[in-house]
DNA sequence: TTGCAGTGTCATACC
DNA sequence: AGGGTATGACACTGC
């Protein structure tokens, strides 16, 4: 037992990520995902423009409202000096001018105008050639025709290519979703494949944009994000080990649930999409991600080394082996972006999943009984149960480990089952012997309780006794000297004299002064003899 | 909504 | 040194 345990890392409550300020992610994500994404939006002040719709400052709507929290977020992220906003203004209107209003929105301008104006900038940006390109390959998937009069062909790129950050823009949080919105959602699972037509996806919407958006916007349910990791890791984990991505796909869906598998419980309408090339995608509520979600989860973004964090492999060169052993040994996985942000470094660590949470997925699914480290075992197809790695002697898990060929990956997971495992066990039995404890003093107490009543009772009979002793004694006392006579005849004044027995059983009644001095030379005498 | 109990996990110290 | 154990602390969940 320890009692001079040393302060260690905290992890954050949710509580405490609530302390994120409430900016663009929740009411319009995407505004903030394109403010951090300086490749696609110069961080130039006068370049924001692009990143709001001129109008946004008039009447109050909600749409309005979700576009100065987008205003607000950016301007905590690229300070604007009052000359500036003016000037941006300015510009603004000329750029309207300019263009012959072809990307005029006016100050009600709706969601998809906005979506207009911002394809129509990253047209500007772009190659149009590219954008092309992309639209034959989306187009010839069969896109929703239903939709498809809402949006001009730049804007069907863009939410294309936006699929990972269009899923957290439209979440059912921003209030002005439409139909429109909803109908997109339903388009987005052709994206993977079509997003493997882009001949240069650099070009076209590099993976660093892409992660500073999805950074940017999940840094606000950094929690959630600890839960969907951790399900990356076990889906990386079985992908690495050249599983059928359809079979892995299934063992983490739920049959159960008409919006796809989930593993969270908090995320109960989550969903994987497995592309056929076998990278996977994680999608909550409505969301999907291209065949580099992934690098989109642990991308990075140069201009924004506070969102910086680990690549992940495919273009980004990294091998997955290298990011699940990132994922896995991380020390500091558990810490939340407020905690973490101040670097770079700590910021990737941010997003490193916390191994235990798979339980709250798993705990959700159909599978009731399959605990997260049960699930972790599955997802390997480790021959062994969890009881019997965690149960099974050091030697037999090591050769265990040996004779199967896992992986550093696998072994590391497996030996975190095992710990994992025995220090369930541990911390119930410490429970379950502190509850004792608690009973026996508990216990001790009562029966402490019980004794120290009985004493006092003891006591209370003990006190009656010597009163009535002491009463017999008084009146015995009375009666010897009311017939006690001097040698005169006379009473003897018992205020004169005592009744004194010695141990011989003689009985002396003899004045009280003399009882006093002898009183005084025994007392003088005993400490003597002491 | 709040408080509480139960549980799993982590960090740490110790064996 | 590595593995196991004990335990305080924390986060999370369900009631």
């Amino acid at each position: 037992m320890r009692s001079d345990k040393r302060p260690f890392q905290r992890r954050e409550t949710t509580k405490q990520l609530e302390k994120i300020p409430p900016g663009c992610a929740r009411f319009f994500p995407l505004a903030t995902l394109l403010a951090n994404s300086p490749p696609l939006f110069p961080a130039r002040s006068s370049d924001r423009r692009l990143l709001l719709p001129p109008g946004t400052q008039g009447a109050p709507r909600t749409q309005d409202v979700d576009l100065k929290a987008c205003q607000e977020a950016l301007d905590d992220c690229c300070p604007v000096q009052g000359d500036d906003r003016r000037e941006l203004q300015e510009e603004e209107e000329e750029e309207n001018i300019n263009q012959g209003n072809r990307n005029h929105v006016d100050p009600l301008l709706s969601f998809e105008g906005y979506l207009q104006l911002l394809s129509s900038q990253v047209e500007n940006m772009l190659e149009v050639s590219l954008l092309e390109d992309i639209q034959v390959a989306t187009s010839s998937r069969g896109r929703d025709p239903l939709s498809s009069h809402h949006d001009t062909n730049a804007t069907q790129t863009l939410r294309h290519c936006f699929s990972r950050h269009d899923a957290t823009l439209l979440r059912t949080d921003y209030p002005t979703q439409s139909d429109s919105e909803t109908r997109l959602l339903q388009r987005q699972e052709s994206f993977p494949q079509s997003s493997s037509n882009i001949t240069n996806p650099g070009a076209l919407l590099h993976g660093s944009d892409l992660t500073g958006l999805f950074s940017a916007a999940d840094i606000r349910s950094p929690a959630a994000h600890d839960d969907n990791f951790d399900e990356i890791k076990l889906m990386s984990l079985a992908l690495e080990e050249g599983f059928d991505p359809i079979e892995v796909s299934q063992l983490f869906q739920e049959p159960g649930s008409d919006s796809g598998l989930s593993l969270n419980s908090s995320h109960s309408t989550a969903s994987y999409s497995v592309c056929s090339e076998g990278a996977v995608g994680y999608s909550s509520d409505v969301k999907s991600v291209s065949p580099h979600g992934l690098e989109a989860v642990g991308g990075h973004c140069q201009e924004h080394a506070k969102y910086d964090h680990v690549a992940y492999p495919g273009d980004s060169g990294c091998s997955r082996e290298a990011t699940l052993q990132q994922f896995l040994h991380n020390p500091t996985y558990n810490q939340m972006p407020s905690q973490a942000e101040s670097t770079s470094e700590h910021h990737q660590q941010t997003w490193m999943a916390k191994p235990g949470e798979v339980k709250d997925n798993c705990h959700n699914s159909t599978d009731t009984n399959l605990s997260s480290n049960e699930w972790c075992v599955k997802a390997t197809r480790t021959p062994f149960s969890v009881d019997e790695i965690v149960s099974m002697p050091v030697e037999s898990f090591n050769s265990m480990l040996a004779n199967n060929h896992l992986t550093d990956t696998q072994v590391s997971l497996l030996r975190d089952i095992r710990r994992r495992g025995k220090n369930k066990v541990a911390a119930q039995n410490c429970r379950k012997r502190k509850l004792n404890a608690i009973l026996n003093l508990e216990e001790d107490v009562c029966n402490l309780q019980t004794q120290k009543e009985s004493l006092k009772k003891e006591h209370s009979q003990h006190s009656r006794s010597i009163s009535r002793m002491k009463q017999k004694l008084n009146n015995l006392y009375r009666d010897i000297f009311s017939r006690l006579r001097d040698d005169r005849g006379r009473p003897v004044n018992p205020c004169q004299y005592v009744i004194h027995c010695s141990s011989e059983g003689s009985v002396f009644i003899i004045p009280k002064h003399l009882v006093k001095s002898e009183q005084k030379r025994d007392n003088e005498k005993e400490p003597k003899q002491q």
